[in-house]
RNA sequence: GGCCCUGUCGUCUAGCGGUUAGGACGUCGGCCUCUCAAGCCGAAGAUCACGGGUUCGAAUCCCGUCAGGGUCGCCA
């Protein structure tokens, strides 16, 4: 029987305790993607209902995040939907409401137990001798036993015995015994909601179908389930994905590198690349490396993803970086160059009509868009200084003739064209027997300051005539200089 | 410590009872070459964590061991 609660309705819910990280990223883009392959919809809810760590620093931060990555969501923050609202820190009065009707159904009760008691009763389960962390001791006590003008938490009551059973589409079937199930607290002293109360009312007040989210929460799944089934509702299906771990086997974090999706967007990589980087982590359909969108939202499913953890390799993201510079129509990617140019060199070049030539002598040289950027740099800026050790090595005074054959010959150009600047060269190493390894590289020099740059005829007509001239020229002087010296 | 999960080349992975265990990144070698790349060709690299079973046959099924990870908050 189909109706329209089989529709496929799956969310993200990110705390907004920091930056958006690779793996929430990960999250995200494989909940999106299950969303789009299956018509259904992402809704985004922001967890924020630890008002101590939450900020909307980082609320923004995931969101545009989210929006880099093109990870558009059908309900949540700025968009809205039927379900809202979609931060946390605003459905409180939702949330007590639901504290109270498990409270009015025996479900839940107060607990009185200090921070002593519970530190204590913590040792004793820490140290095996008990199976819970709190001994349900206020569990079946009533009005009569509440102290007075005590704070108290709302725990909820869970089974002790039997076990239960979540079949997940990641990690299979999975068994908890019920003995180990703490009786959650499920709202603080001052009333406040907690989270594995909030996931549940929210989860089923916004229809959510499925729950993919990382295997760290397998454990909490067992309880949310029990809350699930005593209030009567049927529990959505849940999906737990390997975590990223870092290159010692640890859980993903700061020392090994980049963890925030900005800081992959501030190395220079295309959101369309970390997306593909993401997808094939802990994914895999067949051989297939480079996806593009609308082959990962054809392809994808959850049974595919991988239960083990997976690594973060730097090399081949870079690898996939340059497959995706190499293959995007130069045009495409001009404003991320010129963005880029500015950002971080300061040069205002958005307009320029080289940009394109540019990008495609550049693509194959380039890992990052930062890469592209710092490889860009001399068609818009002339070289502070030679490099030390290119001059030392390659300007040798027995240049000096060549070099100004070559500027007087370039001079002399009615055309600045590659065949005929080529022919130039060619001409200069038949007059003085060298090859052109030998006397292209001074031009390199001369016209980038460095030893390395695209090909020398290319990089010379992009350059344009008045400005390769006057750096030749230069260098022209520049050897005459060392020449006399001698 | 209890509970839970995981375990195929260094890394990401394919595999789902019968394969010379495949691909990708990286590494190494070669070709090409005006520098650097790219590209092309080739190589090394996995006793499928280990030990028992089941089976004519196991990376694939079962059990155990070990190793790694996760989780045990009035955090999410």
């Amino acid at each position: 029987m189909r109706h329209i609660m089989d529709k496929v309705r799956v969310r993200f819910a990110p705390s907004p305790t920091g930056f958006l990280h690779i793996g929430g990223a990960r999250t995200a883009l494989f909940n999106w993607l299950f969303a789009r392959h299956n018509k259904g919809e992402f809704i985004l809810r922001i967890e924020d209902t630890d008002t101590e760590r939450s900020t909307d620093e980082a609320t923004n931060v995931i969101l545009d995040g989210m929006r880099w990555l093109g990870l558009d969501w059908d309900e949540g923050p700025d968009k809205g939907g039927p379900n809202g609202p979609y931060f946390q820190s605003q459905r409180t009065p939702i949330y007590r409401q639901w504290v109270q009707k498990a409270l009015d159904a025996g479900l839940a009760y107060r607990c009185y137990a200090t921070k002593e008691e519970l530190e204590a009763m913590r040792e004793l389960k820490m140290s095996g001798q008990t199976k819970t962390a709190y001994d349900r001791r206020w569990r079946d006590k009533g009005p009569a036993d509440w102290p007075a003008d005590q704070p108290y938490v709302i725990r909820f009551k869970m089974p002790t015995e039997g076990i239960c059973v979540v079949e997940d589409m990641i990690q299979g079937h999975v068994e908890f015994p019920n003995d180990e199930m703490e009786d959650i607290i499920i709202a603080r002293a001052d009333g406040s909601p907690i989270y594995n109360f909030c996931v549940v009312v929210d989860d089923h007040l916004m229809g959510i179908s499925h729950v993919v989210r990382g295997v760290d929460h397998l454990n909490n799944t067992a309880l949310q389930i029990h809350i699930y089934k005593a209030f009567g509702l049927t529990p959505p299906r849940f999906g737990h994905v390997g975590l990223i771990h870092g290159p010692d086997g640890k859980k993903y974090s700061k020392r090994h590198g980049a963890v925030a999706v900005t800081e992959w967007r501030d190395a220079g990589y295309l959101p369309q690349v970390l997306r593909n980087y993401l997808v094939r982590l802990g994914w895999a359909y067949g051989d297939q490396e480079i996806f593009t969108l609308e082959e990962m939202i054809e392809h994808f499913t959850i049974e595919a993803i991988s239960k083990s953890a997976s690594i973060v390799n730097p090399s081949k993201m870079e690898w996939l970086s340059q497959q995706y510079l190499q293959s995007t129509p130069p045009a495409e990617l001009v404003p991320a160059l010129a963005a880029e140019l500015k950002r971080s060199h300061n040069l205002d070049v958005a307009d320029d009509p080289r940009l394109p030539a540019i990008i495609k002598e550049l693509n194959t040289r380039s890992k990052t868009m930062l890469d592209m950027a710092s490889g860009a740099v001399f068609f818009f800026a002339r070289p502070a200084a030679y490099d030390e050790k290119a001059d030392a090595k390659f300007l040798t005074s027995d240049l000096a003739e060549p070099v100004k054959f070559i500027f007087d010959g370039l001079s002399a150009l009615p055309e600045w064209k590659e065949e005929s600047i080529q022919k130039v060269f060619e001409d200069t190493m038949a007059k003085f027997e060298m090859k052109l390894g030998k006397i292209a590289q001074p031009v390199r020099i001369a016209i980038t300051g460095t030893t390395v740059s695209p090909g020398i005829f290319e990089s010379l007509v992009i350059l344009g005539r008045d400005e390769s001239l006057v750096r030749i020229e230069k260098m022209v002087k520049h050897i005459a200089a060392k020449a006399t010296e001698k």
